[in-house]
DNA sequence: AAAAGCGCCAACCGCCGGGCT
DNA sequence: AAGCCCGGCGGTTGGCGCTTT
């Protein structure tokens, strides 16, 4: 796809064919940040013009919004990131800058990229759609427990207040007639090797017929106010790295309604193994690892 | 070791709304 | 009221790097 004339109306042809595109350079970065810091930021096009950069406005703006700003943060989202994602998205849909503005140093680029990426993967492996109410009902019942009890783990290792996390698990139970370690079992298996693969599976009821075990959402925005969510030692760490991976909901997509599907494990050894309380419980592709 | 496949993310694009003339 | 410009937003894509074959 190439830029029409008129996104870069203020300039002539001449000065459009000499934009340049693609990744930035140390230099340009430089320029950029120089300008900014002196001048501050707004009125990108002839910011651009003035700072030196032959590039459009809007490659500026977006260059210093999503990389060099200082607050901006790098590395991966920490559970509870995902979790007020999670929740937010819920509430706005595809409203990333509006998301973003309850991350404070996250972009909306970088949250859509997240969604993108490991949310819709999880619908697309489901073969549900990701706004749909089933999908929304997945997350609610697999991811976000997982997430919270992750929050939980961070939190208390982290020597933190853990009140708001303990408040929103107690939460969760109340509203759940099963214990945490059976709302932990679900299917897990390989993406590319689950079909047929029945061997040795334990089978047991996620949900009763009411319904009324699917958790409501906690104020995820009140988490975000725990202390321990600001703990510098949560930040840019990979281990933080939450994903529901390759785990298969069987059947799920196929489903017509929460209470009529069984999650299975694959391999009761594994459960047994107490390996569910340690950081691989929560990194799927290293389970698949250690699976092989 | 090389090629192919895949996932992630930075950057681009078009569209839209608000402000200004 | 109409046209223009600018900034912001969400969707899309190209390329890099890692993994798998």
């Amino acid at each position: 796809m190439r830029a029409t004339k008129n996104m870069t109306s203020s300039c002539n042809e001449e000065e459009f064919d000499q934009l340049k595109r693609g990744p930035w350079t140390l230099e340009e970065d430089n320029l950029l940040i120089r300008y900014i810091t002196c001048h501050g930021e707004g009125r990108w096009n002839s910011l651009a013009k003035s700072a030196g950069l032959k590039r459009t406005g809007k490659s500026c703006r977006l260059r210093w919004l999503n990389y060099l700003k200082p607050d901006t943060k790098r590395g991966n989202l920490t559970p509870q990131e995902q979790l007020l994602i999670l929740e937010l998205h819920s509430k706005w849909g595809n409203r990333w800058s509006k998301i973003a503005q309850h991350l404070p140093g996250r972009t909306d680029n970088e949250i859509k990229n997240y969604w993108r990426t490991r949310v819709q993967k999880q619908a697309r492996h489901l073969k549900i759609d990701c706004s749909s109410k089933r999908f929304v009902e997945a997350l609610h019942q697999f991811w976000i427990p997982r997430l919270l009890e992750k929050v939980e783990q961070t939190s208390s290792s982290s020597s933190a207040s853990t009140a708001s996390t303990s408040t929103m698990k107690t939460e969760q139970n109340k509203l759940s007639p099963h214990s945490q370690s059976e709302q932990t079992l679900f299917a897990v298996s390989s993406p590319t090797t689950n079909q047929g693969s029945t061997n040795s599976r334990s089978s047991i009821r996620a949900s009763d017929s009411s319904g009324k075990m699917l958790p409501q959402l906690p104020e995820m925005s009140q988490l975000y106010e725990d202390t321990a969510f600001h703990d510098s030692s949560l930040q840019h760490d990979d281990c933080y790295n939450v994903d529901i991976g390759s785990f298969d909901m069987m059947g799920f997509g196929q489903a017509d309604d929460m209470s009529a599907l069984n999650f299975q494990m694959t391999d009761t050894d594994w459960i047994a193994s107490g390996g569910m309380a340690t950081d691989t419980y929560w990194n799927m592709d290293e389970l698949w690892q250690f699976r092989k």
